[in-house]
DNA sequence: CGAGCGCTTGATTGAGTTCAAAAATCGTGG
DNA sequence: CCACGATTTTTGAACTCAATCAAGCGCTCG
């Protein structure tokens, strides 16, 4: 059965001993279908790989809708790489939609292997982490908020880059018509 | 003035005469305003580090409009990771908004530095480029095509899944209700 | 066997698009 | 530095796609 170590580590060159103390590290576990491993406001500190069955992430918008961020299969990962990176409570529920068997894992496995923060690489690294937690935020508000709440989003995230860039620009970044956007702006504001 | 490498390594730890040969491979170039760097169709092999000015990353859809993707103003970086990852033509052009100073660099530079491949990290760092490249792929989705268009491309990159998943969940991943699915797929059947 | 869930279908509403045209802003050459 | 042309922004009207609300059917699993 294929584990998370055999995706960290590439061929060959991690030392044995290394390996299996991260290995200690990992918990594998039977999970029902339905049961939440991950809710709202928690603090994420772990991910989830998926040996078998079937995970998902989601969050519940204002509304009391679900969108689903992710669906985890075989060999995938799940994990609030957001929550993560930024220390932040966690938006996303993470449950099963199939009875699975998982392995549980959080940071410190990485480290240990030397992929973050071993010897000056760490930075690369997260870079890429802080990369997909901007395009996680970025699916979200897109499958979850309308156009005005996109652009709100927007105003406050990159405050420096509005200012510096025609409206035209920021309706298509938010995937909108530049005339929807004008239009909302000009609601958007009379209300204030 | 920062550089990329101030990014990618991290606080120390990389010998000095490394550093140097990393940096002769990274190139300076000033660009103007509208200037093109990558052209869709091509193949993106490079990546470009800001150091002043801003850049964007953008689609053209099939009706000829512009779907902005990112927003790369100082220190940020931009390329298209999707296009490099599988080895594909570029769906993503690259221009610049302002005149702007840049570090034009490749994949050899993390390999040189030890990020990737060095050391059997490889394959941790190798994931979390694949994860990013599936993000961009659902944002240019969620931001240029209709319903139906993102119900299909589910359908093509997700095949196994859509099996084991209800309608509902499907739609929710989509960024639509259940009752707009299922009278898309209606119509679509129809039509075959 | 019944209750609930999932899927469909229909009627109505609403957010955003398209098309068009006027007003405002920007950039450039004279 | 001004004036002109080009682009951007705004506004309006008609339209379209998808959301909402509501009802009905079929299935399953408890």
């Amino acid at each position: 059965m294929k584990s998370i170590l055999d995706n960290i580590i590439g061929h060959g060159k991690v030392p044995d001993d290394i390996i299996e103390k991260a290995r200690s590290t990992i918990q594998v576990k039977q999970v029902a279908k339905g049961e939440i491993l991950l809710r709202e406001n928690e603090k994420a500190t772990r991910s989830f790989y998926v040996r078998k069955g079937l995970l998902r992430s989601y969050i519940i918008d204002n509304k009391g809708k679900e969108h689903i961020f992710s669906f985890a299969p075989e060999d995938w990962i799940v994990s609030d790489i957001a929550s993560q990176m930024q220390n932040t409570p966690s938006r996303l529920f993470i449950d099963a939609l199939e009875d699975s068997e998982i392995e549980v894992f959080d940071r410190s496995v990485f480290e240990e292997l030397g992929v973050v923060s071993a010897n000056g690489s760490s930075a690369g690294v997260q870079r890429l982490l802080r990369r997909i937690s901007v395009l996680q935020d970025r699916i979200i508000m897109l499958i979850s908020a309308p156009a005005i709440e996109r652009y709100q989003e927007f105003e406050n995230t990159y405050p420096d880059i509005i200012q510096r860039v025609t409206q035209k620009m920021i309706a298509s970044y938010l995937g909108i018509t530049p005339e929807a956007l004008s239009k909302i702006r000009g609601e958007y504001a009379r209300k204030k």
